[in-house]
RNA sequence: GUGAUUGUAGCUCAGCUGGUUAGAGCAUCUGAUUGUGGUUCAGAGGGUCGUGGGUUCGAGCCCCAUCAUUCACCCCA
């Protein structure tokens, strides 16, 4: 038998200690928030079944799930249908598959929802902080496991309901000192762009090739529409509206007044056909109403803007889209979200409007990363290394090491005896424990520990009390000092 | 699914046009130091060179296949 190499699949991942910490740094500070304003956890299995998961993401989205194989013998089943010269990937899929890794958590939240429409009070906020799994091909930024960090609203059509997710974007990157900037669109704007060029039902279409001007420019968006088969005279419409519009924000910076968001919302009024088209003016109208309060929104560290080729690939928003990129690290979005009208209809709850957000929590982390932001007290460690040296003074160390953890400094003994006292302190020193605590026979016999400071190598003997004493204030200093 | 890239020690990588016994740094272990780590010094262990074929007197190096990795596209957090 040949020794085997162990591996983890691509596109995963270990998290040592020290990454679950900064990870956990992260989480903690978006929990805090989400929890600020009222939003609710919730966690949901890692597997739905795929008839909850199918068809919710586009053609490509299902193609990406991960499917789970079926227990017993599904072998036998197929056999039989591919003699029967009846196999269809897509309507057998059932007879190998019949439950699938989640892809997002909006999708089984609003399973939940349908599912516990009735004890449910609505407007239902809740928050969610769990994996997703998608079956991409890994590349810089993106993994086949990774977390989302969800707030969502539904049963509310207030876009008060944006405005305080805008709030939470704030909050939150303020918090871990990212500086970002939030682009913000609206579905319905797009739509009525689709609608006066005459083209409504190739919105997603232009959507998506649109969503990529940032990336190839217009001569790309124009080349990506030309080969989906929209026609030159088409093309130029599009490019009048969103060309025109996208060229004030991106070249508009002249005079600064003109190329604010709300000038730039007026522009669109201006547009030809736009007194024509409901859901254009609904659109802007919206859009209006938040950046009328952009103001009272943002912390200095955050930039908002509103950007007309934001589009998002998800089919299911209808309204507010948002996505957060990092101004100083080029890593794709950090956060993503929007608002949906109809979410729930498709498993039997129509009418229910909902929106929220996600922060993805590897890329944020990834660019805390890049730019050294964790702060060193974000890892927590021992405090106190405590070395006894025989069986008598290990009775000690664990009185000891009682009266430390009462004290709330975080201790502990270094359970084998036999090792060698230097291979002790190299432990301490590994996990990076600023203290260590030495019991020996003298120590015992006149009541005292020798402590030595890891960092200086300094050592004295002192008695339990003034211990505590001064590690509470070391440990304070140390802290501030970390800062 | 498409296009590239790279696979050599636990990790990061050298290895010349194909030539004898495949190297370095870091890490690990032992000792100098049996009550003192982080520094220093001396030494040790660790490899069927991703896998399977082929060419050759001879392959880590060339050819084919295969698997894996990383990056980009599609799409997306």
């Amino acid at each position: 038998m040949s020794k085997q190499k162990p591996s983890i699949p691509s596109g995963t991942r270990d998290f040592g200690p020290v990454e679950v910490a900064k990870r956990n740094y992260i989480i903690n500070i978006i929990r805090s928030v989400y929890e600020l304003y009222g939003y609710q956890p919730l966690e949901t299995p890692v597997m739905e079944n795929l008839s909850t998961l199918m068809g919710k993401y586009g053609a490509e989205g299902d193609k990406l799930l991960f499917k789970i194989l079926n227990s017993g013998d599904w072998a036998i089943e197929l056999k039989k249908k591919i003699n029967a010269a009846s196999i269809s990937q897509y309507n057998d899929l059932i007879l190998v598959s019949e439950k699938g890794l989640r892809y997002d958590l909006t999708v089984p939240f609003a399973r939940y929802v349908v599912m516990n429409q009735n004890e449910i009070t609505f407007p239902f906020k809740r928050y969610q902080i769990q994996p997703v799994w998608r079956a991409d091909r890994p590349q810089k930024g993106r993994y086949r496991e990774f977390y989302q960090c969800d707030a969502d609203v539904i049963g509310s059509n207030s876009l008060l309901n944006e405005i305080e997710l805008i709030q939470i974007i704030s909050d939150v990157f303020s918090k871990l000192n990212i500086h970002i900037t939030i682009k913000l669109n609206n579905r319905k704007i797009l739509n009525g762009i689709a609608e006066i060029t005459g083209m409504p039902d190739r919105i997603i279409d232009i959507t998506i090739a649109v969503d990529k001007y940032d990336k190839i420019g217009s001569d790309g968006v124009k080349e990506e529409l030309k080969q989906k088969g929209f026609n030159d005279d088409s093309i130029k419409k599009i490019f009048e509206i969103i060309l025109m519009h996208n060229e004030r924000i991106l070249f508009g910076g002249l005079a600064a007044k003109d190329s604010s968001n709300i000038n730039n919302l007026n522009f669109l009024k201006s547009i030809d056909g736009y007194a024509n088209s409901n859901i254009f003016q609904k659109g802007v109208e919206e859009m209006d109403y938040i950046f009328e309060r952009e103001n009272d929104l943002i912390s200095n560290n955050v930039k908002i803007k509103f950007d007309i080729t934001l589009a998002r690939g998800l089919n299911y928003y209808t309204g507010t889209i948002f996505e957060v990129v990092s101004n100083d690290v080029k890593i794709g979005s950090i956060l993503g979200g929007g608002r949906y009208d109809d979410l729930t209809g498709i498993f039997g709850l129509p009418n229910m409007s909902g929106v929220g957000i996600s922060f993805g929590l590897d890329r944020i982390y990834d660019v805390l990363t890049e730019l050294n932001l964790f702060p060193e007290n974000a890892i927590t460690v021992t405090t106190v290394l405590i070395i006894p040296f025989d069986t008598e003074c290990e009775n000690k160390a664990i009185e000891y090491a009682t009266q430390l953890r009462r004290e709330n400094i975080s201790t502990e003994i270094y359970p084998d005896l036999q090792v060698k006292i230097g291979k002790k302190f190299k432990y301490a020193d590994d996990k990076n424990i600023p203290f260590a605590i030495v019991i020996g026979s003298d120590e015992l016999k006149n009541n005292l520990v020798s402590i030595k400071n890891m960092k200086s190598g300094e050592q004295k003997q002192l008695t339990i009390e003034e211990l505590i004493t001064e590690l509470n204030n070391d440990i304070k200093s140390y802290s501030d000092f970390s800062e």
